[in-house]
DNA sequence: AATGAATGAGACTTCATTCAT
DNA sequence: CATGAATGAAGTCTCATTCAT
């Protein structure tokens, strides 16, 4: 009955869970999380299965862990742009590091961010996760570009499509996924695309 | 190792492999793949659970068949558009009935979509299926533009961007996922953007 | 999602689904409830683990009807001794009889007995079984009392107390547990002490 | 295999070991032995989970001492009783004395009576401490009746039997399980009862 | 071709006990 | 003596798939 989850205070303990969490980011990102059961992360993270359960309720206690952490990756170095942000702003400079950016991100992160991003139907908690995490981008992007001066009526709508169109060349760019695309002919047309959205 | 998946000719028979599809498509966009067991399908399908071995290899081989034919559901109306195609273009109102479409489609489809797309990551036939349809689409719908004249150097990436910003955008407007997006500045936005990128 | 419990139709299955109540039955009998698992009902019942829930919820479940067929055999021979109950009331004859037929429901049931008793405390649904069965033969027994013409004011009380009293001697009697008693001499005081309850 | 189970000599470590049977006491009488598991004993007692086994060899040690203190709570009382015992003999006023401290042992021990008692069937040695107490409690009383002058020849079976009606009283009287019992008129019958078979 | 009972591997989780510190 | 993290065997239950009828 509520037996405590223990918040480990030791360095060894803080290393072992976070071996845990890392072993369930591997693992989902290479086989998914329905793919993964609980005593592989254990193995893989070096320790038993029970102590899994000392850290974490459940497995799917992992799956937050995992997923508060890919959230983290996946925002901060965005963000970094955007409090370095330089007046007079560049647009096409701008979003040239932003794609980059985003592309690094996918490089990094795709395995995971789609693992994950694949249980945003089944779990609910997932799936707000993720709306936060665009809302959350799109509202701080909007407020620093709104603190340089830029305020259309419809930046919000803006700024959502603009991220949207970048996650979703970053992805198709990391995986090559089409033969018939060339890939930086499609980014001309999408910076061109995205300068004409930001330019009244 | 007598294989022996059944091809029914039959109409009683065709009926059953049929009714168990679609009892996969029902409860796969309900509750996902993973929370769906072959009892419940066959029941839903009002068959017993053996026979559902007698037309399918596996559960996966069921997934495969509902996939197909929400591919169908999902190509066919928007091919239609480009198959009644009118000269000369008028782009505003081509994308104008695209959009309608699209956003109908999701309308009707979106658990199904998500469901499917989810497993995406996990299920390389599943991914490939995805992969296809795009791959499809863009290629008929720039045959088809090409047909009609309109024949730029990058005219794949074009299509290929604008078929993506569209679905993402139908996507968002179905499940009106973002309280700080207004949908229908967006379609105003999107439009706009669009026609730019089909402007040269 | 509330699939379902099997209730069997065909012989077959009513053979096997008995045969699991009775593998729980020796074994909660022999080694308690909480001694025993549900891979050694299985094994005892010559099944298969899965099976047995297809017939049974849970664990639990079995219990539940182990118990439910063990209060009958404890709650049938005494019931039918009042059913075929002849006046005038031979009070002395009865008791005899009553005791005996107790200590002979306990000689056949008494591990049982013990095993599923002794949940009383753990489990409510267990508890309140047992307190049914004592409420039911008191009740019963009342009332087939007063239908011969004995209806002193505090029948109720008296018919439980007698019961309880008959009901430990006959356990004890089976288990001869204590050296120090004559069981015989035993039974003349009860049936002494009786007597003088049920005379006013 | 330097067995080593400590016997505390200091009093830091006779408190603490008295503490974890305190807590055993408790943690079994409110959720029952096998709800209850070493980690909440240790937690309550506010001692590590390690050194309880430096005082116990195992979790059914800690049982084992719970139930001595418990047997000595219940049987102490009622020897008090017949140590105070004043001639001549008042039937009436003593078996009176008697319910009601049975009474009140059971309305403070009631659940630990039960947690424990409910263990005999799967625990020998809980078993015969049970069988140990009722043996010790009427071996006591007689001896006491004996010595101040009343010995018929089955003093034992009426003793015994007193005993075990009277508990059963109790028992059902701190718990009012019956709602067609009228425990204040069941007192007066068992008194009746008793006082007849002390009577010759 | 059809049924649905049956199988059994394997998933998740708990907990008595041990052990490094 | 003491800690509490760690172990891993064992328990409950699910479900894709098979098989007797």
């Amino acid at each position: 009955m509520g037996e405590s989850i223990r918040t480990p205070q030791q360095k060894r303990s803080i290393d072992k869970k976070n071996r845990i969490i890392e072993a369930g980011y591997e693992l989902f990102a290479r086989d998914g999380y329905f793919n993964t059961n609980t005593a592989q992360i254990a193995k893989h993270a070096g320790v038993s299965t029970g102590i899994v359960y000392g850290y974490f309720r459940d497995k799917r206690d992992i799956l937050l862990e995992v997923l508060s952490i890919y959230v983290d990756k996946a925002f901060t170095p965005i963000m970094e742009i955007f409090d370095n942000l330089k007046t007079p702003l560049d647009f096409e400079s701008l979003l040239s590091t932003i794609i980059d950016s985003t592309i690094e991100i996918h490089r990094n992160n795709a395995s995971i961010h789609e693992a994950l991003h694949s249980l945003t139907s089944s779990d609910e908690a997932v799936g707000n996760k993720f709306l936060e995490l665009e809302k959350d981008m799109t509202i701080n992007i909007v407020d620093t570009l709104k603190a340089v001066g830029y305020a259309p009526d419809d930046l919000y709508e803006r700024v959502h499509l603009a991220m949207e169109m970048i996650q979703s060349y970053a992805h198709e760019c990391v995986y090559d996924l089409h033969d018939y695309i060339d890939y930086d002919k499609m980014r001309t047309s999408i910076i061109k695309v995205l300068l004409s959205l930001f330019t009244d």
